[in-house]
DNA sequence: GCAAGCAATATTGTCAACAACTTTGTACCA
DNA sequence: TGGTACAAAGTTGTTGACAATATTGCTTGC
């Protein structure tokens, strides 16, 4: 791989940094616990030592990354207990979210979910994972984008990052497209027929689900 | 008022910048839309320019400041309507907070939580604003606290920051203690008695009531 | 063989200078 | 009078050098 200063032959701005190193933590190019040491990322990406250390201190901000005073920075380890926190912290706000979603959503948009409704029955009648698990993320971002809450869509976003690799694990259980049909078209229905109570609680019932799952892995 | 730097002779770090200018946003010494120019801040609390930039930077991320390419920062202003988002956003989190808190509450937790029921009546039968703003704060604190959710309490916490200047006014509004007495009392009651389901109810409902107040302040 | 102290190395923290960009003010021309 | 081009000032973005701190490995004495 080419880095982007190879290319452009221009070294990296402080917020083009953060989106690289973050890209790279959250895609696990770089591991939980990994040392990160300011000078090797410098050379690295091709940037200056003082902007690899500017885009760290956003990302020690955004929760992906842990400084400690003069012995540097690591990419930040999530335990299973809050990974589990945090999937709870968004059922709440997903709820939130699926509750001003039923209160606002169109008839265009309802249509919408409704075919994705269908796409998603396919893809586990015919078994396939992929398709379901891109129609889950569909799912759920669409609806948060229906909701236009800002506030939460930002907090959910920056959650998210925190735990995909636990997230990631869990789509690939063996049984677990069974359980989770069922509370996605629970969801769909409610946020179309207008019920915003119903939504919110499907939501938080299949995301507090989740929790459940990543919960029991930790034995 | 004398700065730390003149008193220690050394100047400040980044880490204690952030909190020196954080306090100055949220406590209003900082106003929403002031231009916060380097230099200045720099010889205004006897730091380099380098460390305020950083410091700026974190607060960005914090959604404390606002800043634009080449064009530098300002204290963020939230608008009212995003301060109602803000607010239903804590709304469901406490709510969560709530539930984990009935969960766990022990006995001597439930006793501190009744007592500080009567100091909040007591307070309302005198008109006691201040006190009653006290209690109210406390009261939000420990439940938060007894909750015991590490992720959630970060969360609300860096919210209330964005939008402590629309809590305040709130506080000062007549006939507001007798709206929220008894929506504090039910929380209360809910949580002591091991109610997760009523606890998280009556604090969504009570946050909602604080939103709908701030959002009846736009007309 | 082992622990304590010390030197060497690695790494982070801070700073001041320089470069790039944006805005403001002014002169000139239609 | 209005607008455009250009110069000047103000401010932010970036970098490399230096200082402070932590870690590692070695030596020495027991």
């Amino acid at each position: 791989m080419e880095t982007l200063e190879g290319i452009t032959g221009r070294s990296l701005t402080v917020a083009e940094l953060v989106d690289v190193l973050r890209s790279a933590i959250v895609g696990g190019d770089l591991v939980p616990n990994q040392r990160l040491v300011e000078a090797d990322l410098a050379s690295e990406y091709g940037a200056s030592r003082g902007n690899i250390r500017a885009a760290l201190a956003e990302l020690t901000v955004e929760g992906l990354v842990e400084r400690v005073q003069n012995r540097g920075a690591r990419v930040r380890a999530v335990s299973v207990e809050e990974a589990v926190e945090i999937t709870e912290v968004r059922a709440a706000l997903e709820a939130l979210c699926a509750r001003k979603a039923a209160e606002r959503i169109t008839e265009g948009e309802a249509a919408e979910l409704q075919e994705l409704a269908g796409r998603m029955k396919d893809a586990v009648e015919r078994g396939d994972r992929d398709s379901y698990s891109e129609c889950n993320q569909i799912l759920h971002a669409r609806v948060i984008d229906i909701s236009a809450q800002q506030t939460a869509a930002a907090t959910i976003h920056r959650l998210r990052g925190q735990a995909v690799r636990f997230q990631f694990r869990l789509a690939r259980q063996p049984g677990r497209p069974a359980v989770s049909l069922p509370q996605h078209l629970a969801i769909i229905d409610a946020v179309c027929a207008h019920n915003p109570d119903a939504a919110a609680d499907a939501m938080r019932v299949h995301l507090e689900s989740v929790a459940d799952v990543i919960r029991s892995t930790h034995t």
